[in-house]
DNA sequence: GTGGTCTAGACCACA
DNA sequence: GTGGTCTAGACCACA
Protein backbone atom coordinates (compact mmCIF):
# COMPACT_ATOMS: atom_id res chain seq x y z
CA UNK A 1 0.00 0.00 0.00
CA UNK A 2 1.05 3.80 -0.14
CA UNK A 3 3.22 5.07 2.40
CA UNK A 4 4.49 8.73 2.98
CA UNK A 5 8.21 9.51 4.25
CA UNK A 6 7.91 13.08 5.58
CA UNK A 7 11.12 13.43 5.88
CA UNK A 8 12.25 12.30 2.33
CA UNK A 9 13.54 14.99 -0.01
CA UNK A 10 10.80 14.01 -2.36
CA UNK A 11 7.83 16.16 -2.24
CA UNK A 12 4.92 14.45 -0.79
CA UNK A 13 2.52 15.07 -3.78
CA UNK A 14 5.14 13.16 -6.05
CA UNK A 15 4.66 10.54 -3.40
CA UNK A 16 1.09 10.09 -3.53
CA UNK A 17 1.54 9.98 -7.56
CA UNK A 18 3.76 7.47 -7.76
CA UNK A 19 2.43 5.43 -5.08
CA UNK A 20 -0.71 5.20 -6.89
CA UNK A 21 0.82 5.11 -10.71
CA UNK A 22 2.58 1.54 -9.00
CA UNK A 23 -0.76 0.65 -7.71
CA UNK A 24 -2.09 0.60 -10.92
CA UNK A 25 0.85 -0.74 -12.52
CA UNK A 26 1.10 -3.70 -10.70
CA UNK A 27 -2.42 -4.82 -10.71
CA UNK A 28 -3.57 -3.33 -7.44
CA UNK A 29 -5.50 -0.92 -8.68
CA UNK A 30 -7.46 -1.94 -11.93
CA UNK A 31 -8.81 0.30 -14.36
CA UNK A 32 -12.53 2.05 -13.73
CA UNK A 33 -11.76 1.28 -9.61
CA UNK A 34 -12.52 4.08 -7.78
CA UNK A 35 -10.08 5.99 -5.58
CA UNK A 36 -10.50 6.75 -2.31
CA UNK A 37 -11.78 10.40 -2.31
CA UNK A 38 -9.02 13.13 -1.75
CA UNK A 39 -10.65 13.93 2.14
CA UNK A 40 -10.42 9.76 3.24
CA UNK A 41 -6.78 9.76 1.60
CA UNK A 42 -5.68 12.64 3.34
CA UNK A 43 -7.14 11.42 6.95
CA UNK A 44 -5.38 7.67 5.98
CA UNK A 45 -2.07 9.16 5.72
CA UNK A 46 -2.25 12.23 7.95
CA UNK A 47 -1.28 14.96 4.75
CA UNK A 48 -3.15 18.02 3.82
CA UNK A 49 -6.15 17.61 1.56
CA UNK A 50 -4.77 20.26 -0.42
CA UNK A 51 -1.10 18.38 -1.14
CA UNK A 52 -3.74 14.52 -2.46
CA UNK A 53 -5.73 17.04 -4.42
CA UNK A 54 -2.64 18.33 -6.33
CA UNK A 55 -1.40 15.02 -6.63
CA UNK A 56 -4.81 13.84 -7.83
CA UNK A 57 -5.16 17.17 -10.21
CA UNK A 58 -1.83 15.87 -12.20
CA UNK A 59 -2.37 11.78 -12.07
CA UNK A 60 -5.91 13.74 -14.28
CA UNK A 61 -3.94 16.18 -16.38
CA UNK A 62 -1.66 13.20 -17.44
CA UNK A 63 -4.70 11.16 -17.97
CA UNK A 64 -4.15 8.22 -15.88
CA UNK A 65 -6.88 9.16 -13.45
CA UNK A 66 -10.69 11.04 -14.17
CA UNK A 67 -12.08 12.77 -11.43
CA UNK A 68 -15.52 15.12 -11.69
CA UNK A 69 -16.93 17.20 -8.64
CA UNK A 70 -19.32 15.21 -6.32
CA UNK A 71 -18.60 11.88 -8.30
CA UNK A 72 -14.90 10.90 -6.96
CA UNK A 73 -12.43 9.51 -8.72
CA UNK A 74 -11.86 6.65 -10.38
CA UNK A 75 -9.04 5.05 -12.91
CA UNK A 76 -8.96 5.96 -16.36
CA UNK A 77 -9.35 3.81 -19.25
CA UNK A 78 -5.69 3.23 -20.48
CA UNK A 79 -3.64 4.21 -17.63
CA UNK A 80 -1.74 1.20 -17.05
CA UNK A 81 -0.65 1.93 -20.90
CA UNK A 82 0.02 5.64 -20.38
CA UNK A 83 1.70 5.15 -17.43
CA UNK A 84 4.05 2.69 -19.33
CA UNK A 85 4.44 5.07 -22.39
CA UNK A 86 6.09 7.80 -19.68
CA UNK A 87 8.51 4.78 -17.79
CA UNK A 88 9.53 4.17 -21.53
CA UNK A 89 10.68 7.88 -22.01
CA UNK A 90 12.46 7.63 -19.22
CA UNK A 91 14.42 4.67 -20.25
CA UNK A 92 15.10 6.83 -23.43
CA UNK A 93 16.50 9.70 -20.65
CA UNK A 94 19.01 7.04 -19.44
CA UNK A 95 20.12 5.81 -23.03
CA UNK A 96 20.47 9.30 -23.80
CA UNK A 97 22.35 10.47 -20.81
CA UNK A 98 24.63 6.91 -20.79
CA UNK A 99 25.19 7.82 -24.26
CA UNK A 100 26.77 11.66 -23.59
CA UNK A 101 28.84 9.25 -20.71
CA UNK A 102 30.39 7.24 -23.44
CA UNK A 103 31.29 9.71 -25.62
CA UNK A 104 33.19 11.33 -23.04
CA UNK A 105 35.26 8.51 -22.43
CA UNK A 106 33.64 7.81 -18.62
CA UNK A 107 33.56 3.92 -17.95
CA UNK A 108 30.58 1.84 -18.41
CA UNK A 109 30.61 0.49 -15.27
CA UNK A 110 30.35 3.65 -13.41
CA UNK A 111 26.74 4.18 -15.70
CA UNK A 112 25.97 0.63 -14.67
CA UNK A 113 27.18 1.25 -10.83
CA UNK A 114 24.39 4.54 -11.07
CA UNK A 115 21.33 2.12 -11.99
CA UNK A 116 22.37 -0.50 -9.51
CA UNK A 117 22.62 2.01 -6.48
CA UNK A 118 19.39 3.88 -7.39
CA UNK A 119 17.71 -0.40 -6.87
CA UNK A 120 19.75 -1.31 -4.25
CA UNK A 121 18.45 1.37 -2.11
CA UNK A 122 14.88 0.70 -2.61
CA UNK B 1 40.52 13.50 -32.98
CA UNK B 2 37.00 15.83 -33.33
CA UNK B 3 34.49 14.76 -35.16
CA UNK B 4 31.50 17.10 -36.47
CA UNK B 5 28.40 14.75 -37.74
CA UNK B 6 26.10 17.42 -39.31
CA UNK B 7 22.99 15.69 -39.51
CA UNK B 8 23.12 14.41 -35.82
CA UNK B 9 20.00 16.11 -33.93
CA UNK B 10 22.68 17.34 -31.37
CA UNK B 11 23.92 20.60 -32.06
CA UNK B 12 27.16 21.48 -33.42
CA UNK B 13 28.30 23.41 -31.05
CA UNK B 14 27.49 20.93 -28.12
CA UNK B 15 29.49 18.40 -30.41
CA UNK B 16 32.67 20.56 -30.73
CA UNK B 17 32.00 21.05 -26.57
CA UNK B 18 31.78 17.86 -26.16
CA UNK B 19 34.91 16.81 -28.45
CA UNK B 20 37.05 19.39 -26.78
CA UNK B 21 35.98 18.24 -23.35
CA UNK B 22 36.67 14.90 -24.89
CA UNK B 23 40.42 15.22 -25.94
CA UNK B 24 40.40 16.87 -22.48
CA UNK B 25 39.73 14.07 -20.47
CA UNK B 26 41.71 11.36 -22.08
CA UNK B 27 44.85 13.55 -22.43
CA UNK B 28 45.06 14.69 -26.15
CA UNK B 29 44.76 18.11 -24.73
CA UNK B 30 46.47 19.01 -22.05
CA UNK B 31 45.86 21.61 -19.16
CA UNK B 32 47.73 24.91 -20.63
CA UNK B 33 47.79 23.73 -24.11
CA UNK B 34 46.76 26.12 -26.99
CA UNK B 35 43.63 25.09 -28.61
CA UNK B 36 43.56 25.72 -32.58
CA UNK B 37 42.22 29.25 -33.33
CA UNK B 38 38.85 30.04 -34.12
CA UNK B 39 39.02 30.66 -37.58
CA UNK B 40 41.13 26.97 -38.45
CA UNK B 41 39.28 25.14 -35.79
CA UNK B 42 36.21 26.36 -38.60
CA UNK B 43 38.40 25.63 -41.39
CA UNK B 44 39.26 22.02 -40.43
CA UNK B 45 35.62 20.80 -39.39
CA UNK B 46 34.25 22.78 -42.29
CA UNK B 47 31.28 24.82 -39.31
CA UNK B 48 30.65 28.12 -39.59
CA UNK B 49 32.76 30.49 -37.36
CA UNK B 50 30.07 31.68 -34.97
CA UNK B 51 28.91 28.08 -34.13
CA UNK B 52 32.72 27.42 -32.74
CA UNK B 53 32.62 30.76 -31.25
CA UNK B 54 29.63 29.92 -29.39
CA UNK B 55 31.23 26.65 -28.19
CA UNK B 56 34.26 28.10 -27.11
CA UNK B 57 32.06 30.52 -25.06
CA UNK B 58 30.43 28.01 -23.23
CA UNK B 59 33.59 26.20 -22.84
CA UNK B 60 35.30 29.61 -20.96
CA UNK B 61 31.77 30.05 -19.07
CA UNK B 62 32.50 26.82 -17.48
CA UNK B 63 36.26 27.34 -16.32
CA UNK B 64 37.05 24.70 -19.13
CA UNK B 65 39.40 26.80 -21.51
CA UNK B 66 40.61 30.53 -20.94
CA UNK B 67 40.17 32.99 -23.78
CA UNK B 68 42.36 35.62 -23.54
CA UNK B 69 41.58 38.34 -26.21
CA UNK B 70 44.10 38.46 -28.93
CA UNK B 71 46.22 35.50 -27.90
CA UNK B 72 44.27 32.41 -28.29
CA UNK B 73 42.64 30.10 -26.36
CA UNK B 74 43.88 27.33 -23.76
CA UNK B 75 42.88 24.78 -21.67
CA UNK B 76 42.50 25.72 -18.32
CA UNK B 77 43.69 25.02 -14.98
CA UNK B 78 41.91 22.47 -12.80
CA UNK B 79 39.94 21.54 -16.88
CA UNK B 80 39.92 18.35 -16.26
CA UNK B 81 38.63 18.14 -12.86
CA UNK B 82 35.73 20.53 -13.94
CA UNK B 83 35.05 18.04 -16.50
CA UNK B 84 34.64 15.34 -14.38
CA UNK B 85 32.44 17.07 -11.86
CA UNK B 86 29.92 18.00 -14.52
CA UNK B 87 29.85 14.28 -15.55
CA UNK B 88 29.23 13.03 -12.12
CA UNK B 89 26.33 15.40 -11.89
CA UNK B 90 24.84 13.18 -15.11
CA UNK B 91 25.80 9.81 -13.12
CA UNK B 92 23.58 11.21 -10.53
CA UNK B 93 20.96 12.16 -13.25
CA UNK B 94 21.10 8.38 -14.12
CA UNK B 95 20.63 7.36 -10.77
CA UNK B 96 17.17 9.79 -9.85
CA UNK B 97 15.93 8.37 -12.62
CA UNK B 98 16.84 4.91 -12.24
CA UNK B 99 15.15 5.49 -8.79
CA UNK B 100 11.77 6.93 -10.24
CA UNK B 101 11.81 3.66 -12.81
CA UNK B 102 12.53 0.99 -9.59
CA UNK B 103 9.82 3.16 -7.35
CA UNK B 104 7.47 2.11 -10.43
CA UNK B 105 7.95 -1.43 -10.55
CA UNK B 106 10.05 -1.33 -13.36
CA UNK B 107 12.77 -4.33 -13.67
CA UNK B 108 16.34 -3.33 -12.92
CA UNK B 109 17.46 -5.64 -15.98
CA UNK B 110 15.69 -2.40 -18.46
CA UNK B 111 17.43 -0.01 -17.16
CA UNK B 112 21.22 -1.47 -17.30
CA UNK B 113 19.59 -2.52 -20.82
CA UNK B 114 19.26 1.15 -21.58
CA UNK B 115 22.95 2.17 -20.35
CA UNK B 116 24.38 -0.57 -22.57
CA UNK B 117 22.71 0.19 -25.78
CA UNK B 118 24.29 3.54 -25.00
CA UNK B 119 27.67 2.37 -24.99
CA UNK B 120 27.11 -0.23 -27.54
CA UNK B 121 26.26 1.84 -30.08
CA UNK B 122 29.36 4.01 -29.21
CA UNK C 1 -31.68 4.74 -25.66
CA UNK C 2 -30.33 6.32 -22.74
CA UNK C 3 -26.78 5.70 -21.91
CA UNK C 4 -24.46 7.33 -18.93
CA UNK C 5 -20.67 7.07 -18.99
CA UNK C 6 -19.43 8.08 -15.64
CA UNK C 7 -16.07 8.91 -17.25
CA UNK C 8 -17.08 11.64 -18.73
CA UNK C 9 -16.36 15.02 -17.54
CA UNK C 10 -19.85 15.94 -18.65
CA UNK C 11 -22.41 15.96 -15.44
CA UNK C 12 -24.63 12.98 -15.37
CA UNK C 13 -27.98 14.88 -14.57
CA UNK C 14 -26.85 16.57 -18.11
CA UNK C 15 -26.34 13.42 -20.01
CA UNK C 16 -29.57 12.31 -18.64
CA UNK C 17 -31.12 15.39 -20.03
CA UNK C 18 -29.74 15.35 -23.25
CA UNK C 19 -30.41 11.39 -23.54
CA UNK C 20 -33.90 12.40 -23.36
CA UNK C 21 -34.64 15.01 -25.15
CA UNK C 22 -32.76 13.09 -27.69
CA UNK C 23 -35.20 10.57 -27.67
CA UNK C 24 -37.67 12.84 -27.87
CA UNK C 25 -36.73 14.48 -30.61
CA UNK C 26 -35.82 11.77 -32.65
CA UNK C 27 -39.55 10.02 -31.39
CA UNK C 28 -38.21 6.78 -29.49
CA UNK C 29 -40.40 9.19 -27.00
CA UNK C 30 -43.68 10.82 -28.14
CA UNK C 31 -45.44 13.78 -27.11
CA UNK C 32 -47.72 12.72 -23.54
CA UNK C 33 -45.74 9.53 -23.51
CA UNK C 34 -45.22 8.64 -19.62
CA UNK C 35 -41.43 8.21 -18.76
CA UNK C 36 -39.80 5.71 -16.37
CA UNK C 37 -40.07 6.59 -12.69
CA UNK C 38 -37.19 8.44 -11.04
CA UNK C 39 -36.77 5.54 -9.10
CA UNK C 40 -37.15 2.93 -12.22
CA UNK C 41 -34.79 4.92 -14.33
CA UNK C 42 -32.21 5.25 -11.37
CA UNK C 43 -32.02 1.69 -11.37
CA UNK C 44 -31.68 1.43 -14.75
CA UNK C 45 -28.63 3.64 -15.14
CA UNK C 46 -27.00 2.69 -11.56
CA UNK C 47 -27.13 6.56 -11.08
CA UNK C 48 -28.06 8.23 -8.05
CA UNK C 49 -31.97 9.33 -7.50
CA UNK C 50 -30.98 12.78 -6.71
CA UNK C 51 -29.18 13.68 -9.45
CA UNK C 52 -32.40 12.09 -11.96
CA UNK C 53 -34.40 13.79 -9.60
CA UNK C 54 -32.18 16.85 -10.54
CA UNK C 55 -32.46 16.09 -14.68
CA UNK C 56 -36.40 15.59 -14.53
CA UNK C 57 -36.78 19.25 -12.67
CA UNK C 58 -34.95 20.81 -14.94
CA UNK C 59 -36.61 19.07 -17.83
CA UNK C 60 -39.87 20.47 -15.95
CA UNK C 61 -38.80 23.56 -15.43
CA UNK C 62 -37.87 23.66 -18.98
CA UNK C 63 -41.69 22.90 -20.17
CA UNK C 64 -39.91 19.90 -22.07
CA UNK C 65 -41.67 17.37 -19.56
CA UNK C 66 -44.76 17.61 -16.77
CA UNK C 67 -44.67 15.91 -13.56
CA UNK C 68 -47.75 15.61 -12.25
CA UNK C 69 -47.20 14.62 -7.80
CA UNK C 70 -47.29 10.91 -7.62
CA UNK C 71 -49.17 10.52 -11.23
CA UNK C 72 -45.40 10.25 -12.78
CA UNK C 73 -43.85 12.47 -15.64
CA UNK C 74 -44.59 12.53 -19.23
CA UNK C 75 -43.51 13.96 -22.06
CA UNK C 76 -45.12 17.84 -22.48
CA UNK C 77 -47.13 18.83 -25.45
CA UNK C 78 -45.04 21.24 -27.83
CA UNK C 79 -41.79 19.33 -26.36
CA UNK C 80 -39.94 18.92 -29.66
CA UNK C 81 -40.25 22.77 -30.05
CA UNK C 82 -39.30 23.49 -26.62
CA UNK C 83 -35.65 21.35 -27.15
CA UNK C 84 -35.16 23.04 -30.15
CA UNK C 85 -34.89 26.24 -28.18
CA UNK C 86 -32.77 25.25 -25.89
CA UNK C 87 -30.03 24.42 -28.44
CA UNK C 88 -29.78 28.08 -27.68
CA UNK C 89 -27.44 26.82 -24.58
CA UNK C 90 -24.83 25.35 -27.43
CA UNK C 91 -25.09 29.14 -29.07
CA UNK C 92 -24.11 30.24 -25.40
CA UNK C 93 -21.26 28.14 -25.39
CA UNK C 94 -19.78 28.99 -28.61
CA UNK C 95 -20.51 32.70 -26.84
CA UNK C 96 -18.33 31.68 -24.29
CA UNK C 97 -15.34 30.09 -26.36
CA UNK C 98 -15.20 33.44 -28.39
CA UNK C 99 -15.39 35.47 -25.78
CA UNK C 100 -11.73 33.43 -24.64
CA UNK C 101 -10.56 34.10 -28.22
CA UNK C 102 -11.84 37.84 -28.17
CA UNK C 103 -10.19 38.26 -25.11
CA UNK C 104 -6.99 36.37 -25.74
CA UNK C 105 -6.26 38.88 -28.84
CA UNK C 106 -8.00 36.53 -31.99
CA UNK C 107 -9.44 38.33 -35.00
CA UNK C 108 -13.60 37.89 -35.07
CA UNK C 109 -13.22 36.47 -38.38
CA UNK C 110 -11.42 33.42 -37.50
CA UNK C 111 -13.96 32.52 -35.43
CA UNK C 112 -16.82 33.52 -37.87
CA UNK C 113 -15.11 31.02 -40.17
CA UNK C 114 -14.83 28.16 -37.95
CA UNK C 115 -18.82 28.53 -37.69
CA UNK C 116 -19.02 28.96 -41.52
CA UNK C 117 -16.68 26.19 -41.74
CA UNK C 118 -19.22 23.88 -39.60
CA UNK C 119 -21.77 24.96 -42.03
CA UNK C 120 -20.34 24.47 -45.24
CA UNK C 121 -19.84 20.90 -44.26
CA UNK C 122 -22.87 20.09 -43.40
CA UNK D 1 -2.82 45.35 -18.41
CA UNK D 2 -3.94 42.17 -16.06
CA UNK D 3 -7.13 43.32 -14.66
CA UNK D 4 -9.49 40.80 -12.20
CA UNK D 5 -12.53 40.24 -11.85
CA UNK D 6 -13.31 38.63 -8.32
CA UNK D 7 -17.04 38.53 -8.42
CA UNK D 8 -16.61 35.96 -11.97
CA UNK D 9 -17.66 32.79 -12.37
CA UNK D 10 -14.46 32.20 -14.33
CA UNK D 11 -11.23 31.20 -11.41
CA UNK D 12 -8.82 33.78 -10.72
CA UNK D 13 -5.99 31.92 -11.97
CA UNK D 14 -7.69 30.86 -15.25
CA UNK D 15 -8.06 34.84 -15.54
CA UNK D 16 -4.26 35.35 -14.69
CA UNK D 17 -3.72 32.76 -16.93
CA UNK D 18 -5.33 34.32 -19.80
CA UNK D 19 -4.74 37.85 -19.21
CA UNK D 20 -0.78 37.18 -19.62
CA UNK D 21 -0.95 34.77 -22.46
CA UNK D 22 -3.01 38.11 -23.70
CA UNK D 23 0.01 40.19 -22.86
CA UNK D 24 1.99 37.54 -24.78
CA UNK D 25 0.29 37.22 -28.40
CA UNK D 26 -0.28 41.06 -28.23
CA UNK D 27 3.20 41.93 -27.80
CA UNK D 28 2.97 43.81 -24.19
CA UNK D 29 5.49 40.80 -23.12
CA UNK D 30 8.05 39.58 -25.48
CA UNK D 31 10.00 36.34 -25.41
CA UNK D 32 12.59 36.21 -22.53
CA UNK D 33 11.13 38.97 -20.59
CA UNK D 34 11.23 38.34 -16.84
CA UNK D 35 7.81 38.30 -15.15
CA UNK D 36 6.86 40.41 -11.95
CA UNK D 37 7.41 37.71 -9.23
CA UNK D 38 4.75 35.69 -7.29
CA UNK D 39 4.54 37.64 -4.70
CA UNK D 40 4.81 41.07 -6.22
CA UNK D 41 2.09 39.62 -8.73
CA UNK D 42 0.08 38.84 -5.73
CA UNK D 43 0.45 42.40 -4.21
CA UNK D 44 -0.66 44.62 -7.89
CA UNK D 45 -3.65 42.06 -8.17
CA UNK D 46 -4.52 41.75 -4.16
CA UNK D 47 -4.76 38.28 -5.09
CA UNK D 48 -3.25 35.36 -2.27
CA UNK D 49 0.27 34.35 -3.65
CA UNK D 50 -0.72 30.87 -3.81
CA UNK D 51 -3.64 31.82 -6.88
CA UNK D 52 -0.86 33.56 -8.63
CA UNK D 53 1.35 30.31 -7.95
CA UNK D 54 -1.05 28.04 -9.78
CA UNK D 55 -1.26 29.91 -12.52
CA UNK D 56 2.31 30.54 -13.39
CA UNK D 57 2.57 26.68 -12.88
CA UNK D 58 0.07 26.29 -15.21
CA UNK D 59 1.79 28.63 -17.86
CA UNK D 60 5.23 26.39 -16.95
CA UNK D 61 3.67 22.68 -17.66
CA UNK D 62 2.51 24.43 -21.08
CA UNK D 63 5.78 25.78 -22.05
CA UNK D 64 3.94 29.14 -22.05
CA UNK D 65 6.93 30.60 -19.38
CA UNK D 66 9.66 29.22 -17.93
CA UNK D 67 10.63 29.12 -14.22
CA UNK D 68 13.19 28.61 -11.92
CA UNK D 69 14.08 28.54 -8.11
CA UNK D 70 15.57 31.68 -7.08
CA UNK D 71 15.87 33.06 -10.62
CA UNK D 72 12.42 34.23 -11.44
CA UNK D 73 9.81 33.58 -14.46
CA UNK D 74 10.11 34.35 -18.08
CA UNK D 75 8.24 34.67 -21.44
CA UNK D 76 9.67 31.02 -22.55
CA UNK D 77 10.96 30.46 -26.39
CA UNK D 78 8.16 29.73 -28.77
CA UNK D 79 5.66 31.04 -26.32
CA UNK D 80 3.61 32.65 -29.07
CA UNK D 81 3.65 29.54 -31.10
CA UNK D 82 2.52 27.65 -28.36
CA UNK D 83 -0.55 29.76 -26.92
CA UNK D 84 -1.76 30.28 -31.04
CA UNK D 85 -1.93 26.50 -31.56
CA UNK D 86 -3.91 25.73 -27.96
CA UNK D 87 -6.18 28.54 -28.89
CA UNK D 88 -6.83 26.79 -32.50
CA UNK D 89 -7.61 23.97 -30.83
CA UNK D 90 -10.68 26.02 -29.36
CA UNK D 91 -11.48 27.83 -33.15
CA UNK D 92 -11.81 23.90 -33.51
CA UNK D 93 -14.48 23.30 -30.50
CA UNK D 94 -16.30 26.22 -31.61
CA UNK D 95 -16.33 24.16 -35.30
CA UNK D 96 -17.48 21.29 -33.58
CA UNK D 97 -21.01 22.65 -31.72
CA UNK D 98 -21.16 24.63 -34.50
CA UNK D 99 -21.77 21.50 -36.71
CA UNK D 100 -24.37 20.26 -34.02
CA UNK D 101 -26.60 23.19 -34.35
CA UNK D 102 -26.26 22.82 -37.79
CA UNK D 103 -27.36 18.91 -37.38
CA UNK D 104 -30.72 20.11 -35.49
CA UNK D 105 -31.69 22.48 -38.07
CA UNK D 106 -30.44 25.82 -36.56
CA UNK D 107 -29.68 28.81 -38.48
CA UNK D 108 -26.28 29.63 -39.48
CA UNK D 109 -27.00 33.16 -38.78
CA UNK D 110 -27.52 32.03 -35.00
CA UNK D 111 -24.19 30.92 -34.70
CA UNK D 112 -22.52 33.82 -36.14
CA UNK D 113 -24.51 36.20 -34.25
CA UNK D 114 -23.23 34.27 -31.01
CA UNK D 115 -19.47 34.88 -32.04
CA UNK D 116 -20.66 38.45 -32.65
CA UNK D 117 -21.75 39.36 -29.79
CA UNK D 118 -18.58 37.51 -27.22
CA UNK D 119 -16.64 40.04 -30.12
CA UNK D 120 -18.96 42.94 -29.32
CA UNK D 121 -18.79 43.11 -25.41
CA UNK D 122 -15.14 42.71 -25.02
C1' DG E 1 -20.32 13.31 0.50
C1' DT E 2 -17.07 14.71 -3.48
C1' DG E 3 -13.82 17.41 -6.12
C1' DG E 4 -12.30 22.40 -7.03
C1' DT E 5 -10.93 27.11 -5.68
C1' DC E 6 -9.12 30.40 -2.59
C1' DT E 7 -6.97 32.66 1.44
C1' DA E 8 -3.45 33.06 5.18
C1' DG E 9 0.73 31.97 6.60
C1' DA E 10 4.93 28.91 7.29
C1' DC E 11 9.19 26.88 5.70
C1' DC E 12 12.49 25.16 2.19
C1' DA E 13 16.16 25.18 -1.64
C1' DC E 14 18.46 27.96 -4.75
C1' DA E 15 20.69 32.58 -6.43
C1' DG F 1 15.22 37.88 -3.23
C1' DT F 2 12.67 33.85 -6.01
C1' DG F 3 9.88 29.84 -6.94
C1' DG F 4 8.05 25.42 -4.69
C1' DT F 5 5.76 22.73 -1.02
C1' DC F 6 2.72 22.17 2.74
C1' DT F 7 -0.75 22.96 6.38
C1' DA F 8 -5.25 24.74 8.17
C1' DG F 9 -9.48 25.99 7.19
C1' DA F 10 -13.29 28.20 4.37
C1' DC F 11 -16.71 28.08 0.69
C1' DC F 12 -18.63 26.52 -3.78
C1' DA F 13 -20.93 23.37 -7.35
C1' DC F 14 -22.45 18.86 -8.16
C1' DA F 15 -24.44 14.07 -6.68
Amino acid sequence: MLVIDKFSRKPIYEQVIEGIERDIVTGILSERDQLPSIRELSAMLSVNPNTIQKAFQELDRNGVIVSGQGRGCFVADGAVLKIRERLSVKLAEIEDIAAELAQAGIEEENALDAVHRAYAKK
